[in-house]
DNA sequence: TTGAAAGCGCTAACAG
DNA sequence: CTGTTAGCGCTTTCAA
């Protein structure tokens, strides 16, 4: 009787022995001669399993549930060409504005099996040839970068690479791929009109010595001078390090303060920071919003919990991480995005600081 | 004139045309065909370059250079069983807590060619036996454990893959494998310590719904009580949900004041919950430090901008995911862990809310 | 130092 | 619906 594996013949010459074999993990081909198929029958049962008799089915699974058995991922993604893996690029964790899409990302693509290798650009950018270099070695079905990746070389890379990419968080002129973001030029601008309906007349703004807050600060500038909201011809403005934070926003107003005694309204380019001119302002006798107006951005859980209440500008970070995982995940599975540039918007959330 | 790919033959048969090969990427072999080497001398060259003569390394390289070639770490890890990826489970990125951990890991890996895969369990730990499921099937170098793994079953299938792993942000009685953490009874009991001392007598909690916080909680309870820090038999506390926010500690402070006026003093889960009692204080008009005495857990940045700023208990998280990331390189390379159970301790950070 | 052969564990392609 | 065959792109092992 025939064994139905290594079948037994008369032996022409002495079988040649495997040379490697010794890690002994556990494979589908154990599975599959557990279940008496084909490596690739018990392959389309964990797969595919609608294409397979129930039999079959539950024979599978049988040896899968008994064995413990769990696939190898690099090996099904070397021969598929499919890695089921996407990386996710933020500037840095620690600045927490893009938690929530770092948070929907995750989720989304987790279930649709999918999973999220995340990497730190950092603020400056240094890293990011070596980066990206990773990541492609990787084979990701997907890439998502959230803020800008400056690097040229990088870009070009991303580009040759034929991976699909989605840049997030901004409105770039001329995108890679994809886009899921907003308009920070928009956003300034709506920013200053709101304040001027609120009356204000002598607004300022601090900002992160960053370049999507230098646009909002640019046009928030422009919009404010041409509805004359300040005094001279340029708006008092001081520029703190990013990642911001608290103690940026305390000095900031004290500094902005030295130089513009007048001002009735404030912009910051974060809510901490935007805490810290409260923070501040409690400190120094000044009344929110009677006597000072502030305005943050980014909408972060606390705010809403401050006293004053903060108002701010709201960006959805789960629908953009949400939406950006689901056009990787479109694309992986060879559909076409059908609005592959996507404006999320933006909204202003008027609370007690206004 | 031969042409050193594809060797013309005399055609015995037709060559059997190749089924695959279509995507035509870029292979390893390519490279070494342009630099007139086996493909194995491409592969030392670029992995081990001291095993190869500098002429070699000079022609691979350039070969290299003019190609763009990226290696495909799938096919790597395939055959050399090592992934070079770790996989690293957060209860959730929102809860903020475990951010410079999470930041401290990615940079170290990334520092030593690894890459880190970030996985929700959710604080529910429903996902746990999917993700952990996933997360094996990439064969990863090791798994990072930042709080708990509920889930028996998960547990089991780790230590059964023989992946190595860390557990860290406690002391588990018997760990999995490694550890770096802290104990969050003694925390507990430090913190009441610290209290009475400072004259505290009346002492509270808020506790997010969360087990090692009602461990801290725990602990602190019974050494207030031995220290004879309440009125009564029991603790005045009050449990808010997880993950835990400025909105709670608002309703905390305000559900405690409604039961046991006399309170002097609140530890608190976490300095956003302590946040929202001390802006409810302020808006209550309850003097802090004179009237009520707050205690954060976490030491976020934004606790030293506060006014006044908070006492809060530090954990470092950069030391714990510096560590766990070593550890974890460590045994990837074969080497043995000097120390795997670590107590990084914790420090009472005191400031101007005491 | 360099290379040939033989897989790593899985799935696409093609046949029955 | 099931199986055979031939790789995916790389590295280990063994030999020169």
């Amino acid at each position: 009787m025939m064994n139905d594996s290594e079948a037994t013949e008369t032996a022409p010459e002495a079988a040649p022995k495997p040379r490697r074999r010794k890690g002994m993990s556990l494979t589908l081909r154990d599975v599959a001669r557990m279940a008496n198929v084909a490596p690739i029958t018990a392959s389309r049962a964990l797969n595919t399993p609608q294409a397979v008799s129930d039999d079959i089915l539950h024979r599978v699974r049988e040896a899968v549930e008994r064995t413990g058995y769990v696939p190898n991922l690099l090996a099904g993604g070397l021969a598929s060409r499919r890695s089921r893996l996407v990386a996710a690029v933020v500037p840095t964790v620690a600045g927490s504005v893009f938690l929530e899409t770092v948070e929907a990302l995750t989720d989304t693509l987790a279930a649709a099996g999918y999973q999220m290798m995340l990497g730190q650009s950092g603020y400056a950018g240094s890293r990011e040839d070596a980066l990206l270099e990773t990541i492609i070695a990787r084979r990701p079905d997907g890439v998502i970068l959230t803020g800008i990746m400056h690097s040229q070389l990088a870009r070009r890379r991303l580009a040759a690479s034929g991976i699909p990419v989605v840049e997030t968080w901004d409105l770039s002129p001329n995108p890679l791929d994809m886009l899921v973001g907003f308009s920070h030029e928009q956003l300034g601008a709506a920013v200053a009109h709101f304040l001027h309906r609120r009356g204000r007349r002598r607004v300022a703004a601090i900002t992160a010595d960053d370049e999507r807050a230098r646009r909002r600060r640019g046009a928030f500038a422009t919009a404010a001078l041409s509805l004359g909201m300040s005094a001279g011809p340029e708006l008092p403005q001081h520029t703190v390090p990013a990642p911001s934070s608290v103690a940026s926003g305390r000095e900031g107003l004290r500094a902005l303060l030295a130089r513009a005694p007048g001002i009735d309204a404030i912009f910051c380019s974060s809510d901490m920071v935007a805490l810290g001119v409260l923070i501040e302002a409690q400190a120094l006798g000044i009344a929110v919003p009677a006597q000072l107006a502030i305005v943050g951005m980014g909408d972060l859980a606390l705010s809403r919990d401050l006293q004053p209440a903060l108002t701010t500008v709201r960006i959805d970070g789960t629908l953009i991480g949400d939406t950006a995982a689901r056009y990787i995940i479109q694309r992986a599975e060879g559909k076409t995005v059908a609005q592959p540039i996507r404006d999320v918007g933006f909204t202003i959330v008027e609370r007690g600081t206004t």
